[in-house]
DNA sequence: CGGAAGGGGTGTAATTTTACACCTTCGGGA
DNA sequence: TCCCGAAGGTGTAAAATTACACCCCTTCCG
């Protein structure tokens, strides 16, 4: 969730000038309502989409019960990390709310990576970034219960709006899939979590009222 | 654990041949026994580490009880999707059988990164493939209970080995950590397998009698 | 305006997994 | 040669989570 110096923003600022004028202008910015997909698995890679507003699912599957691989805020490129795996994108990304998305050609942008040694170095530690952080991520879920990973998941959340009350960009089965328990699970920890007044919720909106108490769930989970 | 055609090995075929001949005569081999630490966590990055020999598993923690993030076989450069990330090395690597790895030199592999496009853009595909094949072992862990997750491991090793007898390099504490779940209850469902008639074990001794039906496990766990 | 669907919620029972305790065997080191 | 530690193993109980059933409310569409 943090969106700071690791964006796909800040390895294209490695462009030259004039290069960066040239993927701009061939560039077009997509609006996706919340629930729309904007990427499908099996299409073919033919752009690259910069997350500019709002957030977005990344998920493995098209099964209904798909799974969760990461969230994405502005700034991030979606799927970096495996676009250059094969010619098909692996995976579907799923506006979670109201998105604007800035398409760039992939042919330009790989031009672009094999003439430009700095940009291509660049693009190279963005997606070890993004890499570490979603390992990060994913051990950090992965070794809590259903308390604890709920509670984490808040904090980032409460963390990365800075602010103790915020709007989830996730309905309890969006929540259900990113953390890996059932739906059922994420309400009743979070009617736990207001029962014991550490927390306020109504549907997506959330006000974190004994923010020390969530840090210790979302530590001993 | 699919070696063919995306290990680390094939990245570096995309360098010029003097490129080549230079980057291996300043590399070296080093062997490892098993449960030897391969990498540390923290130390900091100055070699890639192309593993020719064994098999070694990447851990996200230091703690006793590691978590393990995948397991590496003859051909992949150790924890290359996050080289590039920081300075510092944000896992260890660890032998689980006697291990021989070829130690390069990170600065001219960099230099190369650098100055041939060509390679640049085959580690980038390179980066990709292994986040791919991550994402998909992980997910697929994932989504199966104990016995699933066993038998699927037991299946992709029969696979990797190409027989149905083969030797695990893992312990039962190794796999316990590999799969995500507790000792017993990898203790448990191998006692399962084995007085099903599914399997026959002994100590990392394994050979695999129904394979149809470990399949089926596997793919319904 | 009514019905259907989606979302939030609760309760109970079943299943899965862990925790814990303890055992046996084998190999290595003193 | 003996002892200790590591590894494989089993049993029982507790905890965690899911499955299932069902409810209510709100919003949207026909």
């Amino acid at each position: 969730m943090d969106t700071m110096n690791t964006a796909g923003n800040v390895c294209i600022k490695a462009l030259r000038d004039e290069e960066r004028v040239e993927l701009l202008a061939s560039a077009r910015s997509l609006d996706f309502r919340a629930g729309e997909l904007v990427v499908k698995k099996g299409t073919s890679v033919n752009d690259l989409y910069l997350l500019q507003q709002g957030a977005v699912e990344l998920l493995l599957g098209d099964q209904p019960s798909k799974q969760s691989l990461m969230l994405l805020f502005p700034g991030e490129i979606i799927g970096v990390n495996c676009a250059y795996s094969t010619m098909n994108y692996r995976f579907s990304a799923k506006a979670l709310t109201d998105s604007r998305v800035l398409v760039i050609n992939y042919h330009i942008f790989s031009a672009y990576l094999e003439r430009n040694s700095e940009f291509s170095m660049a693009f190279i530690r963005y997606i070890s970034t993004v890499n570490e952080r979603f390992l990060d991520w994913h051990m950090k879920l992965a070794e809590k219960n259903s308390a604890g990973a709920l509670a984490f998941l808040l904090c980032e959340f409460e963390k990365s709006y800075g602010q103790s009350t915020f709007e989830l960009p996730l309905n309890r089965s969006d929540i259900a899939r990113v953390i890996g328990f059932s739906k059922e699970s994420v309400l009743k920890n979070m009617a736990h979590l207001r029962n014991e007044g550490i927390v306020e919720s109504t549907g997506k909106q959330v006000k974190i009222l004994d923010f020390g108490r969530l840090h210790d769930i979302a530590n001993h989970g």
